[in-house]
Parts: structure tokens; sequence; C-alpha cells
DNA sequence: CGCGCTTCTTGAACGCGTTCAAAAAAGTTC
DNA sequence: GAACTTTTTTGAACGCGTTCAAGAAGCGCG
């Protein structure tokens, strides 16, 4: 896996890698063209020109090729999200930019996100949000609403403040699987799920910083530990899993 | 698909049901044994004694076998959980009842149940537990709730009362993703997981009943409106759906 | 019985994701 | 260059879910 110093001779990065961006690039934009189920894996390779085994020789699985898609997407969203986010000071608002970017970043893709989604869902694929397969995408997340608060002039109790951009984060989970079944026209129903939900989150989170709520507050938050706990120790299974 | 009067000849519950029958209930004895994968439709068609396009004839596909299953399984449920709740009389006692009994009737097939909720977050699957096809389901689940409700002694006030059935469902299929995804031994973290939720549940339930709370649980309750609303109409999209 | 009609049953066939032994190409060492 | 190893590439093959044209079985009616 070293890399051989500077490649003098040619502009390419490693020959293989260079096949290997070819074909995810192929499956990005057949995927965007014509869905998950049409490009199948036969005509991602022929439109890539390599042979079948050769695209399983780079992505174990179809859906090592949606794990990149995912990656992608998000990347986009950050680009999209970051400069937005300026503007905004108050909690309410920048959740909503947030919010509002992610699913104009996915707008495209609304028909292969069902997908992406259906098999996200199975705890053994490499798409599952909580499996270690994710986690970079997961963490960059999570950083994200991580800005979205630090940005913001709420004052809020260090232990909820401490879970809040995990919370978040599901939160936002939530919102892209409503978005997923959403077949409203440019999807104003997710928009409009948006903004209620983010002014019920706004108002939620300036009562659960409420001196009084202090011992509920603590139960849950006990309680989204023992979550996050459990989320993350999904691994030594009976099951074969994916090592082929 | 008018039914032929009262079949009076036999005993037979007609010829086509017969056979729908057994290739049913070889089938699901073959996913409990075996699991999802391992029950090819070959496998149980053979081990049914029928053609593979007689499976075919009956179920239009694997899903829908799994649809049936999924029935079942509530059918348990229901039978355990109806008799256990005669002996409690409070909200929390009677929900964390219904809950238990819920893992308990589910535990044999925890393999099994991960492709199941792989399948059901997809949209088009008729296994989704918000689409159509899994109405009578469904509808049965929140009738659950509903009893666990009545038989409860906490004052709730009508609002929420209204909307908690259906809530409690969804919190309930938070649960079963949650135990989906749950190695430890005997589900332990599962059961851990229900008995602290039910105890927030049941302490959230009183402070959304106080006065004080009433407009922000208006606007919660509203919200939960919408997403019912949305939920229900999923149909009308434009892919080619299941209709073959 | 023969005829027509519906219901039921069959097995071959298709395209898919995936695997694999083997060949080709590239890299390394003398 | 030759011999060897490693990386890359190939295409046939497998088992799967699913489809379909064709036939068999059941049934009412003359």
């Amino acid at each position: 896996m070293r890399k051989t110093h500077t490649s003098q001779k040619s502009n390419k990065t490693g020959k293989g890698e260079q096949t290997r961006a070819l074909i995810l690039e192929t499956a990005l934009e057949m995927f965007r063209e014509r869905g998950y189920d049409e490009s199948t894996m036969r005509a991602i390779a022929q439109k890539a020109g390599v042979s079948l085994g050769n695209a399983y020789y780079y992505f174990r699985s179809k859906e090592f090729l949606i794990q990149a898609f995912y990656q992608r997407l998000h990347d986009t969203h950050i680009e999209a999200a970051l400069p937005a986010l300026e503007h905004d000071k108050t909690l309410k608002a920048r959740l909503l930019t947030a919010m509002r970017t992610k699913i104009d970043t996915m707008k495209p893709y609304h028909q292969f996100a069902g997908v992406l989604f259906k098999t996200a869902a199975n705890p053994k694929s490499p798409l599952n949000p909580f499996g270690d397969e994710s986690d970079p995408v997961r963490t960059q997340s999570i950083q994200l609403f991580e800005k979205v608060l630090d940005g913001a002039t709420a004052r809020i109790p260090k232990d909820l403040r401490a879970e809040l951009p995990y919370l978040l984060w599901v939160y936002s989970m939530g919102i892209v699987l409503f978005w997923i079944h959403d077949s409203s026209r440019s999807h104003r129903r997710t928009y409009r799920l948006i903004d209620h939900t983010v002014e019920l989150l706004d108002k939620l989170i300036h009562l659960a910083s409420n001196p009084f709520m202090r011992p509920l507050r603590k139960q849950a938050l006990r309680l989204v530990d023992e979550l996050r706990d459990a989320a993350e120790s999904l691994d030594d299974d009976d099951g074969p899993g994916d090592a082929a």
C-alpha cells in the first residue's frame, strides 16, 4: 500500500486508484441518471469500460458504491451549509439552515435515497448509520451540529449541551427518513415539517434548560447515553457478517 | 373474488386456499428454523411439495410471505398481552406489560427480524408499516395501546389522550428497532431500555397533562397530526410500484 | 361425452449480485 | 532479458428472486 513516491513519469495516482475512481464516478453518475435498480453492476462496469469482475475487485459489493455516494452527498451538504450558516445567529435560524440545506442537497436523489435507506436500516449493512463503516460520515455530521450550536447565542446547560449535537443528528436522520417517504410536490411537506419541528425543538431546548426541569432532564440524558452506548456495540454478533 | 357460498361438499376451504395455507405454513416454519436468507423460494416450494411458480401464484413476492409472518407475530403478541394486562392498573405498569410481552413474543425470531425491518424501511415495500398493506396490523397494534390506556387510572387531557395510542405505537416501533440491533444476552438491553423509557414516558405524559403545558402540548400535537397525515399519503408516486 | 371457461400448476428462462480460478499486466530482483 | 511475485483484469459460473407461456385440473352445460 506504500505509494510509489511522487509518480514522476505520469500524472497517474497509482494505476489501481485510477480504475477505482473511474468505476466510482461512473457509478455515481449512473445512480443520478438512472436510479439504483437500473444501475446494475454489469451496466456500470460496461459504461466504465471494465469487466464485471473488475468492479468487484475494487468494491466488495454494490452497497459499498452506495456508501461512497453517501459520503459524497454529505460533503456537498457541508459545502452548502457552512457558508449559509454565517448569516444566522439564533439557534432556531441556524438549525433551520442546516436542515433546509440538507434537503436541498439531497433533492436530486430522491428516488435513489429510498433504496439507500432501505439498505441502511439493515443492521448488517455497511450503510447502517450507527455501524463502524459509517463512522466518518457520522462524525462529520455530528460536527456540523456542533458548529450549529457553537455559533448560536442560546444559553444551554452543560449536560444537555454535550448531548445535543448527537441528538440533533438523530433528529436530522428522522427528517431524512420522512423526506424519503414524502412524495409531495418539491417535498414541501418535508420543509414544512422542518419549520415546525425546529420551532418545537427550539422551545423544548429552552424548556429543558430551565432549572425547574433539571431532574427530568438528567433522567432523559441518562437514557440517551444508554442508547448511544448500545448503538455503538453492534458488532459482536453470531451472524456471519460480510467477511467473505 | 366472490366466495363460493359455503363450500358444502367437502371440508376444503377452496382448493386454492389449501395450497396457499400449505405454502404459508411451510414458509413460516422455514423462516423460524433457518432464517430468511436460507429460506429460498425454491426451498420453500420444494418443502411444501409444489413447484416454484406455484408459490408465486399465491404470493406475489417473497416479501408478501414476510407480511404474513408479521401478522402472525402480532396476533401472538395480542394473545400474550391481553391476559397479562388484567393485573395491571397504573399506566406505567400497563405500558411495561405491553412492551415486555411484545419483545417476549418476538424473541425467537431475532435474526429474522433484522431482514424484516430492512425491507420494512423501504417505502415501496408492502411491509412498510405506514403503508396500505400493513393497515390491518397497524390498526390492531394501535388498538392495543387504546386498551392499555383505557384500563389505566391516569387522568389525561382529551387532546393528548386522542393521539396517545398512535404515539405509543410509534414508540413501540422504535423499541423494536432498537431490539433488532440489540445483540446483548437475552436482549437485556432492550428490556432495560423499556424500563427506562416507560418511566420517562410516564413522567412526560403527566408533565404534558399539566395545564401549564397546554400551549406547547397543543403545538406538539398539531405536529403529530401533520406527521400522521403525511405518513398516510404515500401512495401516488411516480415509481412503477409493485403492480406487475 | 365434448366443449369452453376459469383456476391452478409447472418448469424453463431471464437478469441480477456475487464468486472464483485463471490469465494478463506490472513490478521486482538477479 | 529471464524468473518470480504481486497487482490487476477477465469472463464463465452459481444461486437467487421473479416472470411467463404453456399445459393440467376442475367445473358447468349441451
